[in-house]
DNA sequence: TCTGGGGTCCTAGGACCC
DNA sequence: TCTGGGGTCCTAGGACCC
């Protein structure tokens, strides 16, 4: 008997260089080989010419163009955008049936099973990237390897416009050499913690004693970045993820925005919001109001609802409700953004009945199952499940 | 680096249940 | 009435990713 792990996979990282500016160049020759900044304000991408020059995102537009005088900035187009992301995507699923989606412009694709029809993992990904530059007309970059990690890693290596495939049994010779940045998970955080302790690439990571890395960074992230260290990642590429929450934020180009702003804000985003849960036919249960204050720290207040929703109002309420708890706090230290997230999402096609936090099951039962009974009938009773302590799940008869 | 807007996952304490 | 271990849910914050 074969067990999963011993499978060696071939795992392919696609990536889109640049992508918004890249559309941009593609769609007016006359950007083509100079610095563009996709934005206004805050420049939110910048072509690979521009990143030359020192340009990272977001930077403000001011900023950067004391670096670069000589760049363009043109305006997002995001409709051209999600149809190229769309396009590509087409090309993705035409490569492989195994497609996981990590962003618009970002894809693992999982090869293994295709050696036979379609060839090794550099073949087919030697054809991808030539069918999206020939059918879609944008630069691509792929890494393949025999994890999802290093394919990662590697498409990143391959950048801009170009394919590394990391040979298996060569992973770690590729790996280790590289900076601590380049793991999956160390941010500017983390790293500065790791360099205080005069760890510099990934193979000093390598080195060092896993309990001493979970004593350094806490028990999940130091096993992982232990386990990444040494090329072991058992994700697997998964195709039916859903979105956990869904959400919108504003940012005030004053320092200090008012009651009025912030409640017209809040209107105008859980009404986006909603509408994005009501069209992709799913339910969210917790409310979260996030906020950035005057000095920029970040902040955020929730709510868990008794029944999930994708309606505006209930949503609406609870937003005010939290904004008008936090309103002291504002006074004092300000705001600069100001947003809503929806989490707790499920299926629209199930009613969740969550009782109120706190409610004891010894003794009220019986009360429980009344309140399911009264809401949805008495015939509810015999499809209401028990999902967590305190949740109730009755779904719905197909009509 | 005077800092967008969309997300993900983890931690930790309090409250509560069995 | 007291004690206790194992576990979930809620809330808030933090780090990270593109």
């Amino acid at each position: 008997m074969v067990h999963a792990a011993e499978v060696e996979r071939t795992i392919l990282h696609a990536d889109l260089d640049a992508f918004y500016a890249s559309v941009e160049q593609r769609d007016d020759p006359s950007l083509r080989g100079r610095p563009v900044l996709v934005g206004g304000g805050v420049i939110t991408a910048a072509s690979y010419e521009a990143k030359a020059r020192g340009i990272s995102t977001p930077m403000n537009q001011r900023a950067a163009l004391a670096l670069c005088p000589d760049a363009v900035v043109v305006p997002g187009r995001m409709e051209a955008y999600t149809e190229a992301s769309q396009r590509v995507f087409e090309i993705f699923h035409d490569t492989s049936p195994e497609v996981e989606g990590i962003s618009v412009d970002e894809a693992f694709l999982d090869v293994s099973g295709l050696r036979r029809i379609r060839g090794t993992g550099e073949e087919i990904a030697t054809r991808l990237r030539e069918r999206v530059r020939a059918e879609v007309g944008l630069p691509i970059s792929v890494g393949v390897a025999t994890t999802k990690f290093l394919a990662k890693v590697a498409s990143q290596e391959a950048k801009p416009n170009g394919l590394c495939v990391v040979a298996p049994g060569g992973e770690l010779e590729f790996l280790h050499p590289l900076p601590l940045r380049r793991l999956w998970g160390v941010g500017p955080k983390t790293a500065a913690r790791l360099e205080a302790k005069g760890l510099h690439v990934v193979g000093d990571v390598a080195a060092l004693d896993e309990d001493r890395l979970v004593t350094l960074l806490g028990r999940a992230h130091g096993h992982h970045l232990h386990a990444l260290a040494h090329n072991r990642d058992p994700r697997t590429v998964e195709t039916g993820r859903r979105r956990r929450s869904v959400g919108s934020q504003r940012s005030f180009p004053a320092r200090n925005a008012s009651r009025a702003e912030a409640e017209a804000i809040v209107l105008e985003v859980v009404d986006g919001v909603t509408r994005r849960l009501r069209k992709a036919d799913r339910v969210g249960r917790t409310v979260v109001l996030r906020l950035r204050f005057g000095d920029f720290t970040p902040a955020t207040r929730s709510r868990t609802l008794i029944e999930s929703t994708q309606a505006t109002d209930p949503v609406l309420d609870v937003a005010k409700e939290l904004l008008d708890e936090v309103w002291p706090t504002v006074e004092e230290r300000g705001l600069t953004r100001v947003g809503i997230s929806v989490t707790n999402l499920g299926a629209a096609d199930a009613i969740q009945l969550a009782l109120p936090f706190g409610t004891r099951t010894n003794g009220r039962l019986d009360e429980a199952l009344d309140q399911v009974a009264e809401r949805f009938g008495a015939d509810a009773l015999g499809r209401t499940r028990l999902l967590g302590r305190g949740t109730w799940s009755v779904p719905m008869l197909p009509d």
